[in-house]
DNA sequence: GCGGATCAC
DNA sequence: TATGGTGATCCGC
C-alpha cells in the first residue's frame, strides 16, 4: 500500500483518457492530514440537508458543534475514524492511477452487458408507496400535550436526541444530536423524555391503516413503511397518487398525526420521493422510463438509501461523482475500483432500479442488547459485568 | 473466517 | 458532565 503513496501523487495523466472518465484526474491532491483541518471543515452529519432544515445557519451550527466537541473522547475517536477513511480514499486514488486506457477498454463488454441485464429486468408494472410519519416521536408528544405546540422541542435527553420538531429544526437541532449541543443552539429547547410504549401504540394505529391497503406491507421502523398498492390501483382504477392521499388522510383520522408519502415503481424511488415534500406532503413519479431517468440523473447520490457519508466521499473524492447520473457516466472506473456487489448496487442506483419485487418476509437473524459503559480501564469492572451475564 | 466499518432508523 | 441501541450487510485482512 505505502509504496503506491508517492506514486499516486506523481502518477502521470497518460494512464487514462477515456471520454466517460473526464472527471477523473490523477493530479488530484492527497487528502490533507487530519491536523491541518480548521474548524470550518470539521465534518458533521448534522449539516446534511434534511426536511425542515432549509433556513438553518449552517456555519453557526458547524461552529457550535465543533466548539462543544473538540477535546472530548468522542471527538478524538471521530478524528481517528476520519483518518482511516482518508487512508481508504488515498488507497482508492492510487488504484485509480494504475488503471490504463487499455484496462478500462477491456471492461467495456462486461460492464455494458451487466447494465443491459439490469435494464432488461426493469419492472415498471408495480406501484409502491413509501409512507413516513413527520417528526414522529415529537408529533406524538405534542398530540398528548398540546401546550408543546409551536415551541421548539426535542424528544430525548442531554446526551442524545431521538427526534426534534420542526420549530427546533430551524435552529439546527436534529435527531442523533447530543442534547447539550442542541441546547446551545436553541436556549429555549424543551426536552421530553422518550416513551416508546406510547410511540408503539401510535405506530400500531398507523399499521392498521397500512394493512388495509397492503396486508403484506413492509414496516421499516415505527414510523416508516413500504406498501405495494399495485392491486388497489388496478381494482379501483385509481392512481398511486390518489391512494397515497387516501392513506395519509386515514392515518390522520386515526392518529391526528401527519405523514409524507412517495410514490414510484419501486421502493428505492418511493423512499427518495417521500422526503421531497415533507412534512405533510407527497411526491409522485410516473411509471415511465424517461421521467424516471431524468429524475434519477440529477439526484445527489447521498439521497439514496444505502449511500451514506463515507460512500459519498469515496465516490466524490476519487471519481468526482455527485449525482446518480454520474454513476453511469463513470461505469468503467466504478467497475475497475469496486467489488461486484458495490458495482451492481451503484449501477442499479444509476438506473433507478431496486426493490420492485413483492416483499418476502425473512426470519430475524439476530437479537441483541447492549449498553455503553462509562470510560474505564478497570479490568475487574468488566470481570464483574461478565460474571453477572454468563449463565449457560 | 472474523472483526471492524458502514448504513439506516 | 455529557455523543445511543438494534439489526443487517459488506470490506479488508
Amino acid at each position: 500500500m505505502q509504496p503506491h503513496h508517492s506514486r499516486a501523487a506523481s502518477c502521470d495523466g497518460d494512464a487514462i483518457r477515456h471520454d466517460d472518465e473526464a472527471a477523473f484526474n490523477c493530479h488530484q491532491k492527497q487528502s490533507p492530514h487530519k491536523d491541518d483541518k480548521p474548524w470550518h471543515s470539521y465534518d458533521t452529519v448534522f449539516l446534511n440537508a434534511k426536511a425542515g432544515m432549509d433556513g438553518v445557519d449552517k456555519e453557526k451550527v458547524q461552529k457550535v458543534v465543533y466548539e462543544m466537541s473538540k477535546g472530548s473522547r468522542y471527538f478524538e475517536n471521530e478524528k481517528r475514524k476520519e483518518a482511516v477513511v482518508e487512508q481508504r480514499i488515498d488507497r482508492l486514488r492510487s488504484q485509480a492511477c494504475l488503471i490504463t486506457a487499455a484496462g478500462l477498454a477491456s471492461l467495456e463488454k462486461v460492464v455494458d452487458k451487466k447494465i443491459g441485464e439490469l435494464e432488461a429486468n426493469r419492472d415498471l408494472s408495480r406501484v409502491w408507496i413509501h409512507v413516513d410519519l413527520d417528526a414522529f416521536y415529537a408529533a406524538v408528544e405534542t398530540q398528548e400535550n398540546p401546550s408543546l405546540k409551536g415551541k421548539p422541542m426535542a424528544v430525548g435527553g442531554l446526551s442524545m436526541i431521538c427526534t426534534a420538531n420542526y420549530e427546533a429544526r430551524k435552529f439546527g437541532v436534529r435527531a442523533a444530536m447530543p442534547g447539550f449541543i442542541a441546547r446551545k443552539l436553541c436556549q429555549d429547547l424543551i426536552f421530553v423524555r422518550p416513551d416508546f410504549e406510547k410511540y408503539s401504540k401510535y405506530s400500531e394505529l398507523t399499521r392498521q391503516v397500512f394493512r388495509e391497503y397492503d396486508e403484506r406491507f413492509i414496516a421499516r421502523s415505527m414510523d416508516e413503511a413500504y406498501l405495494d398498492v399495485t392491486d388497489i390501483c388496478r381494482e379501483r382504477t385509481i392512481s398511486g397518487a390518489q391512494v397515497a392521499e387516501e392513506i395519509r388522510h386515514h392515518v390522520y383520522e386515526k392518529t391526528k398525526l401527519t405523514c409524507s408519502a412517495g410514490v414510484g415503481p419501486n421502493r428505492l424511488l418511493a423512499k427518495v420521493c417521500s422526503d421531497i415534500n415533507k412534512p405533510n406532503g407527497q411526491y409522485v413519479l410516473p411509471n415511465e422510463r424517461s421521467a424516471i431517468m431524468n429524475f434519477i440523473s440529477a439526484l445527489p447520490i447521498r439521497k439514496v438509501s444505502g449511500i451514506g457519508k463515507v460512500t459519498e466521499r469515496m465516490l466524490k473524492d476519487v471519481l468526482g461523482i455527485s449525482t446518480c447520473g454520474d454513476l453511469l457516466q463513470n461505469r468503467y472506473m466504478i467497475s475497475a475500483l469496486f467489488s461486484p456487489i458495490s458495482r451492481d448496487f451503484f449501477f442499479s442506483v444509476g438506473l433507478a432500479i431496486g426493490g420492485s419485487e413483492p416483499p418476502q418476509d425473512e426470519p430475524r437473524k439476530s437479537l441483541s442488547n447492549e449498553r455503553t459503559f462509562m470510560a474505564t480501564t478497570d479490568e475487574s469492572f468488566f470481570s464483574k459485568k461478565l460474571e453477572v451475564n454468563v449463565s449457560t
